[in-house]
RNA sequence: GCAGAUGUGGCGGAACUGGUAGACGCACAGGACUUAAAAUCCUGCGAGGGUUAAACCUCGUGCCGGUUCGAUUCCGGCCAUCUGCACCA
């Protein structure tokens, strides 16, 4: 009696939607739990192995849920807007509308076959004007409250198709496409001010439960730091450099100052420099080199001295001289940094190089710790005491600092700063796939944003999606939309032709699904206070800095404004580790290691996929795929199939099974709320082995095994519960429960070791005197001649756990 | 270079708060069933030594060191691999 997949799992399926089992209700006398995964942008090659991995995993924690009672929203959608789409349209003349709706239809199919408890009434498609109306609105909101604003940002700009590239395509300093040099472009953009609220996405982490390495992740990529900005007289000048500084207490030691090739002074004194030119083509030779460029490995540094100008050290009223080197970088801190050799090792590597002076102003007070800084820089900070400082000398690092900067505040000179890492986010992209930004220039009055009651405002149908010249946005070529009113004064005004990036969409989704067909607002203020926030999300740790950090934005900027009722939008983040190829690649076409989802189905079914996805290994690591492994998973579930044949009548528990149905459901309900999914597959392989050695079950335990399992393997689990006879489906029964005192054992076995290495071991009753185990112990021959001619020195028991016998 | 992670048999991995390392699965080997193969079922399976067989002994969780009666687990220092990135002063 083979087990049929293709039937039953359609079976089921059908039956699900058509019941509608995994409806949520907005019914705000339930109890609720509200579980997300990141959804999929529909690109053209299919379902990802990948996905499944996410979805599976909190299906499974969302079937549980259901089984404990909660109202469950487990949605999905489609975040549709982006480049792809927009590329293999521009090479294959299809429009990117069309390439996305088949897209969609794909995924839908393919996640519709493999069992998830998506409530398929909520889908959110973020092309969709319904949808992106809301996205617009949101800018407008940000715009009028001060965190949207225009200003000029480099863009990468392929030289060869005379486009802007997302940093994604920009290879090695070439175009990913045509391979033509990429050259830094200036062009005005649209911002956001995210950070205005660094301080917040830091502080508030401590009200949620993320994942700790997700917490510090962001933390660092927001990177605050503490220091102070000040102030370099240039000699003969009125004009001052500001550097930024973590490291006030070195001041003494800084005996040059470099500046970021884009730093605005060198245009400001240019008459004063006496090398302009060589600083010029240094400058251009900057603009040249993409961000990879920059950051290379190893990179020797370089630089020119700005020559006809000095700067003076404010402590110790030295001139010394200004750089310029592209090491220095003009979007952290001011551009501009005082260079202190022998205790920071980027100067220190500079200074070598262009031999300039290196002064010692901090030495060790630990002998043992080598500070020679004509090897390298001594950045200890611990061990720091200050010498060659004047009035600093002798002075802890820390204690210096705040001298110091007491000092330079005093008298002028500096002020306490902190800063962060975080940038503000580039909001403005110039392609045509992407939500229009609701915005309109009017000579007179400035940027208005289009009126809220006028939108969406629709992306126009054009033929012509192609990008512009100059790295102009397809829609700049559209005249006739580009001239408008303007809506305050009512003159002829244009509209601004970027659209938002995809992180626009995915900023807010989960929102939405809250309320998806709400046309009055992005979604009811019950339907947001019931749902929020949302208990549990999981993602790829590819996107903790960015997509993650941009939500939490969103979403405290929204309930700022009173939109949303909680500070953040999500109270438990957790991710998954990536599938690599059967070589241990990360796949691709290009390696020919890619797996098809739809094959596995086709030759498996999809609880043989779920189930092999969820026991290759630790859910938040990587993994490699392994067509021998899902070949065994398919073995396991074949055997629960036959298992029907040990089906007994009536009441055939053994004290052991008793036990091992309890221990089984303790562990598979603790192991899903830690994610430990590998562990719960091999805790079924296990109990199925010892069915196959009894060759009986009765229907209480087989139907608890199959509850159990159901959230795995839910279309196999369905059919047999059927056929044994039970009347619900299993998704609308209650949760198996344990008995606490059933999941102990009373005989344990304990471990003897002589000097930490194990013996023997002897059985005795839980919780025995410690004199009746020493006993025991004693009496052991093993034991007897491990210990034989040997001095007892000492005895440890451990109560139920072990007994160590140190000897000499 | 910076940040985050990972390293255990032939392979994927397990091991609760520091307490029997290798659960479970794959691969492999042997057996049962079969005319035969596949499938299925049963048994064995870290390395080395030892024994007719066992018992038993030694080594073993990337490397070096430390703490401890006892370390895959804690601490210090290395090495390698993966992921992300914005040389962050």
């Amino acid at each position: 009696m083979g087990y049929s997949f293709k039937n039953i799992e359609k079976k089921w399926q059908d039956k699900w939607y058509s019941e509608g089992t995994f409806y949520a209700e907005n019914n705000t006398s339930k109890k609720k739990w509200y579980g997300l995964i990141e959804f999929p942008y529909p690109s053209g090659q299919g379902l990802h192995v990948g996905h499944p991995r996410s979805y599976t995993a909190l299906d499974i924690i969302a079937r549980k849920k259901r089984m404990e009672g909660y109202n469950v929203l487990y949605p999905i959608g489609f975040d549709a807007f982006g480049l792809p789409a927009e590329n293999y349209a521009i090479k294959n003349h299809v429009h990117p509308k069309v390439v996305t709706e088949q897209n969609i239809k794909h995924f839908t199919d393919q996640l519709k076959a493999l069992g998830f408890s998506f409530d398929w009434s909520r889908v959110v498609n973020t092309t969709d004007p319904n949808y992106y109306k809301w996205t617009q609105w949101i800018f407008v909101q940000l715009f009028k409250h001060g965190l949207a604003y225009k200003t000029t940002m480099p863009i990468n700009f392929c030289t060869g198709c005379k486009v802007g590239l997302a940093n994604e395509e920009v290879v090695n300093g070439v175009c990913e496409r045509c391979g033509s040099p990429v050259v830094q472009k200036e062009k005005s953009q649209w911002m956001l001010k995210i950070t205005e609220y660094a301080q917040r996405l830091i502080d508030d982490l401590d009200e949620v439960d993320y994942l700790e390495k997700i917490k510090t992740q962001q933390k660092n990529w927001i990177g605050r730091s503490e220091g102070a900005e000040v102030k370099f007289k240039i000699v003969g000048h009125h004009k001052e450099l500001v550097v930024y500084t973590t490291r006030p207490d070195t001041l003494f030691g800084a005996t040059y100052m470099v500046v970021a090739p884009e730093h605005p002074i060198i245009k400001e004194l240019e008459s004063e420099i006496t090398n302009l030119e060589e600083v010029q083509t240094y400058q251009k030779q900057a603009q040249l080199k993409s961000d990879f460029e920059r950051s290379e490995l190893n990179k020797e540094k370089t630089g020119v001295e700005i020559k006809g100008i000095k700067a003076l050290n404010p402590l110790t009223n030295t001139e010394i001289p200004i750089w310029v080197s592209d090491y220095v970088l003009i979007t952290y801190g001011t551009g501009a940094i005082m260079a202190v050799p022998s205790h920071d090792t980027r100067d220190w590597e500079f200074a070598k190089k262009f031999n300039l002076p290196i002064i010692q102003v901090i030495e060790s007070i630990d002998k043992n710790t080598i500070c020679d800084i004509e090897k390298e820089a001594f950045t200890d900070v611990a061990t720091g005491r200050l010498i060659n400082s004047g009035f600093l000398n002798g002075l802890s690092v820390e204690d210096a600092k705040k001298k110091v900067i007491d000092c330079l505040e005093e008298n002028g000179i500096g002020t306490r700063k902190v800063n962060y890492k975080l940038r503000d986010w580039v909001f403005s992209r110039q392609r045509y796939w992407g939500e229009p930004i609701p915005m309109i220039y009017c000579k007179q009055c400035g940027w208005v944003p289009v009126p809220e009651e006028e939108l969406p405002l629709v992306l126009p149908d054009i033929e012509d999606y192609e990008p512009g010249e100059n790295g102009e946005s397809p829609l700049a070529k559209h005249k006739e939309w580009i001239k408008t009113k303007c809506p305050h004064c009512g003159k002829d005004a244009q509209r601004e032709t970027d659209t938002m990036p995809q992180w626009a969409g995915s900023s807010w989704y989960f929102l939405r699904y809250m309320d998806p067909h709400n046309t009055e607002a992005l979604a009811s203020k019950e339907a947001l206070n019931y749902w929020s926030p949302i208990d549990w999300y999981n993602g790829g740790m590819e996107h903790t800095t960015l997509h993650l950090l941009y939500s939490r934005f969103w979403h405290k900027f929204l309930y700022d404004i009173g939109v949303v009722p909680t500070k953040e939008p999500y109270a438990k983040r957790t991710s998954h580790g990536m599938i690599l190829g059967a070589n241990g690649e990360k796949m691709s076409k290009s390696k020919g290691n890619v797996i098809n989802p739809d094959d596995i189905i086709e030759e498996f079914g999809a609880d043989t996929f779920r189930v092999y996805e969820m026991f290759m290994g630790p859910f938040d690591q990587t993994a490699p795929w392994s067509m021998e492994s899902i070949r065994g998973c398919n073995k396991f579930l074949d055997r629960v199939w036959n298992m029907q044949e040990f089906l007994v009548d009536g009441n055939s528990y053994s004290p052991e099974f008793e036990k091992m149905m309890h221990k089984a459901i303790k562990k598979v309900s603790s192991d899903i709320e830690e994610m430990k999914f590998n562990t719960s597959v091999s805790t079924f392989m296990t109990m199925t082995n010892e069915f196959y050695k009894q060759k009986r079950i009765n229907k209480a335990e087989y139907s608890t095994f199959l509850q159990l399992l159901n959230p795995f393997a839910p279309h196999m689990t369905e059919e047999l519960f059927e056929i044994i006879g039970s009347k619900n489906t299993i998704a609308n029964t209650p949760w198996p429960t344990y008995d606490e005192s059933k999941t102990i054992d009373d005989e344990i076995v304990v471990p003897i070791q002589v000097n930490g290495k194990v013996k023997a071991t002897i059985s005795i009753t839980l919780d025995s005197d410690e004199d009746l185990v020493a006993q025991k112990v004693h009496e052991n021959q093993s034991i007897k001649n491990a210990v034989a001619d040997r001095t007892i020195i000492k005895e440890i028991y451990v109560k139920n756990k072990i007994y160590n016998i140190v000897v000499k």
